[in-house]
Parts: structure tokens; C-alpha cells; sequence
DNA sequence: TATGAAATAATCCTACT
DNA sequence: AGTAGGATTATTTCATA
């Protein structure tokens, strides 16, 4: 190959910068925007989502208007930390709705989640019987978030009844 | 008035459903999805925007693809928990690119950040040089990301040289 | 990469259910 | 509130230079 798949050059950068802040804008405005023609741009285009650089295209929805305001955040302890067991942990959080992100952590304990949920009493239900109930979860704690000070908002449509 | 504004019926939560999956799909196949014709849904679509549901629109970013798959969450104590200390925090962290996401915490330690960077160097650069100069930072936990098992992807385009 | 033509879609409108 | 259709403008898509 000439150059490598992933190499991304000005013109690459100045699409992801705007589609970062407007994911959708026209091809037309963003070629306009960064100085080149719509082929070349759509071109661009195509190859970073084909790639993969570009996921796809999300809109972004505010927490607080959709009653979804209560953030809490859960570091998980497991008793067994052998692959079968994390595999197992990992298998079952990704269907956990109320958790956002999910990240394993070197350190002290195992896990660290985020939690959106409604409110406290909806936070207190998850707990209890989606992440305590999880495989090979001995014991979790909980730290709420009073405010939000950076966060670029809700991807995950609420949940509903 | 009527009825509240931020009432949502089933089709509004439908529209969000699509739009959460594909933020950049055509009002036309969007009014298909959702079993209606395209004059309703762009005045739903209009009315969410102006409501502020939808807050925006974004292109979902793979941060290994980009080089960017370090992430680490800081837990930050402040000297001074006083009104005026935590503005100035608040608005200082907001100008930090590498830190994602930033929320006040109620227990132990004051705030819990996510930061992503290009690797453990990076970050340790941005810790020293950053995060621990922000005014009122008497000390700081890092808890490094050894996977990530559950998020949507990286939101904010990549910090360039 | 640019340009221009044809197909497609968005936007706005009116009339009707 | 929603449907259906038409008119206008904008955009995508594709061919060609």
C-alpha cells in the first residue's frame, strides 16, 4: 500500500473537528467549511467511516430534560478475577441499560461503572438487583455525583417502563 | 399552556430511539421508521431541538483508531470546598481538552474526572502540568483503565501537537 | 481535486381527514 | 394531530475533466 489506512492528514482533522460539534451537517456546508470541493470531502468522508475512525453518528440528548439527572458512580469488587469470571462480569454488564460506561481498573478495585438513572430510589433498584446480582460481584461502592461540570451529554435513549 | 413542553408521547421516544443509533439519518427514512409521514416528524424534530431534548448532533470518534486509548479517572481533593473555590475549579477544568468528563462528588474526595490521553506518558504530562496547577488542587488518586468493556465511543476530536 | 448534471431530499406550503 | 401532494431550494451522487 502507498500510505498507511489511518493516517490522517489537515483536511482529515478539520472534518472531524467540525463533525465532532455538528454531526450533521451537510456534506456541502462541511466542504465549504474546511475549503475543499464536496468530492474530495465525500471521498474523505466515506473512507474515515469505512475505516472505522468514524463510528457513526449519534444525537445527543440532555439528561436533565428527560428526568434522567442522577449520576452515580460504582466501583465493583469481584471475587474471582480469573478471565472466565471477568468474561462472564463483561458478557452480563453490557446489558445493564442504566450503565453507561464500564471500564476495568488497575488498582484497588476492579471495575468502575457510571450510573444514569431518574433519581436515588431508582439508583438504590439497579443496585440491588442488576449490578449486585451480577456474576462473581462480592462488593460495590457507591459514590453519587452532586453536579455535573463537564459532560458532553446523554447517548442512550431513557429508559422506559 | 395546554400541556407541558417536555411532555414526550411514543412517537417523540421512538424518534429518539432512531436518532441515538443514527444521528444522521434523513427525516424522510427517520418518518418511515417510526410509522408516520414527513411533515409531523420534522415538526417533532424541530420541537425537540428547540426544547433542548436534543441537544446536538455528533460524530462518534474510535479512540484506538486515533491513537488515543489511555484513559485514566482522577479523583481530586480540594483545600478549599468554599463557593468560590469550586467556580474557579469548575471553570479552569472546563479549559483542560484531555479531561472527557467532570463531576462533583459527594463523599471521600471531591471530584472524579475522566481523562483520555495517548498514553500513560501523556497523561502523566497532562496530571503534573494540567490537572494538579488548577487552582485549590491539594492532591490527586489516579485509577488507570486497563480495558474498557462498556462506552460509546470518544466524543471530542483528538488534541493535535 | 474540481465542476456540472441528474437524482434525491429538505423545507415550506396548502388542502383535506 | 396526521396525511397527501406539490413547489422550491438544497444536497447527494455520479460522471467527466
Amino acid at each position: 500500500m502507498t500510505k498507511r489506512t489511518s493516517e490522517l492528514d489537515s483536511f482529515d482533522q478539520k472534518i472531524l473537528d467540525v463533525l465532532a460539534v455538528d454531526g450533521r451537517i451537510s456534506v456541502t456546508a462541511l466542504a465549504s467549511k474546511i475549503g475543499l470541493s464536496k468530492s474530495p470531502v465525500q471521498a474523505r468522508l466515506k473512507r474515515l467511516e469505512d475505516n472505522g475512525v468514524i463510528r457513526g453518528y449519534r444525537a445527543l440528548f440532555d439528561p436533565i430534560r428527560l428526568g434522567r439527572n442522577h449520576i452515580a458512580f460504582v466501583e465493583v469488587k469481584l471475587d474471582d478475577t480469573r478471565e472466565t469470571a471477568l468474561n462472564a462480569f463483561n458478557t452480563a454488564i453490557l446489558r445493564v441499560g442504566e450503565v453507561e460506561q464500564c471500564h476495568m481498573i488497575a488498582g484497588a478495585f476492579d471495575y468502575l461503572l457510571k450510573v444514569r438513572t431518574t433519581d436515588m430510589a431508582a439508583y438504590r433498584a439497579v443496585l440491588a438487583e442488576k449490578i449486585s446480582t451480577l456474576p462473581h460481584v462480592s462488593n460495590t461502592s457507591t459514590y453519587v455525583a452532586m453536579q455535573t461540570i463537564k459532560e458532553d451529554g446523554m447517548l442512550a435513549t431513557p429508559v422506559r417502563p
